[in-house]
DNA sequence: GCGCCTAGTTGACACTGTCTACCGCGAAGG
DNA sequence: CCTTCGCGGTAGACAGTGTCAACTAGGCGC
């Protein structure tokens, strides 16, 4: 599979490297269906059976790569955050933005992300970058005052991180009423720090 | 591929809704990827080519399917809205309560409403059963006081909107913590309630 | 009765993931 | 130096898949 001893935590080495390259090309032009093994195999000009020796399966595949694109994901993030204001309002919007922002540009990428019924159901690496990006919207509820009626920090996280996923979501899916969002004078999506902060100061 | 005449908008008739019957059964039980045509035509008792008379591509079908779940999902929301108070907080609950129980029961089903990078791309029909969903909302945010800021109505619809699809697509992907969420004392998808007409009042 | 069209049939093709058997080569051990 | 062994690659096969083409039974209009 992969060798046994390797330096830390590191991803695959060689072709499996130039393997999930290809995947990420596949991915980007034509979409998880693309993404195929053997695809892959000609994209990296080896025989159709070589990936084998790298990822188990082509849940294994994807699930790199998704991981992959995780990592990328929460860097965008955190670049955004650090350019903003210390303010609540402000390092929600710059999550936001950074979100909506690169799932505009690979929307397969942040699909394939998300889609945890193609991917390897038990995957710590996975949970610990889905983790890390849940737990920045929670240092920015905990700067927030409490709130009353029984609503946990949990939940108000959950909120945040529901509307942000599935705004984008229905973005990528272009769920929306034709293009009635595309055209917003100011991004709409910067509308959805308003009324998450509504009623919060 | 369907009879010319027939009275109305009707669905496809004889062989074509068992194949719709068979896909519904396939979709629960395996999922997306479950749902082939072959096995449709199997599970029909009929040859692995007779689907095409009836749907043109995987596509054609996988559309048809989603179009009849989307239905079933408007008319569970309907019946939940008739039988709660004519609050908007009343009616919000009442929609995200038969949504959530929706997605919970039929997790596939509601992946695939969605999925529409899967989905025959144009499609009037469930474009309409989708707007109808949406403007349900719509006549939520209608009974509430105005904001200020610039917030259009299609905001709040779509700021709403997002949150319940994207809560629903995360419980359903099992994105949040361990299990952190089955056990809330009182479902947290009520707290959402909570946290959308903040600052409404 | 004659066509013709509809809805089904079988068969084929290219593609997929996955399994098996093979093989070459470099490193380890004696 | 020679042997052995396993890693990373190869080709080939198998069961699926969607889709297309050719064929056929049967009912309808004329």
């Amino acid at each position: 599979m992969v060798r046994g001893h390797r330096r830390k935590t590191e991803g695959p080495t060689g072709l499996g490297l130039n393997l999930l390259l290809a995947a990420r090309g596949l991915l980007d032009s034509e979409g998880i269906e693309g993404v195929t093994i053997r695809a892959c195999a000609r994209g990296t000009g080896v025989s159709h059976a070589a990936p084998a020796k790298h990822f188990a399966d082509r849940r294994a595949l994807l699930t790199a790569l998704a991981i992959d694109c995780m990592a990328d994901l929460d860097r965008d993030i955190q670049r955004g955050c650090e350019q903003a204001d210390e303010t609540p309002r402000e390092q929600l919007a710059a999550i936001i933005d950074a979100s909506v922002g690169y799932a505009l540009v690979h929307p397969h990428r942040y699909r394939l992300m998300w889609r945890t019924d193609l991917l390897a159901g038990d995957n710590p690496e996975l949970d610990a970058l889905t983790w890390r990006i849940f737990e920045r919207i929670g240092q920015i509820v905990d700067k927030l005052p409490p709130r009353d009626g029984g609503i946990t920090r949990d939940t108000r996280i959950i909120a945040i991180c529901s509307m942000i996923h599935g705004y984008i979501s229905m973005r990528i899916d272009r769920n929306f009423r034709p293009a009635s969002d595309e055209a917003a004078p100011r991004p709409r999506h910067l509308a959805l720090v308003d009324l998450l902060l509504a009623g919060e100061h």
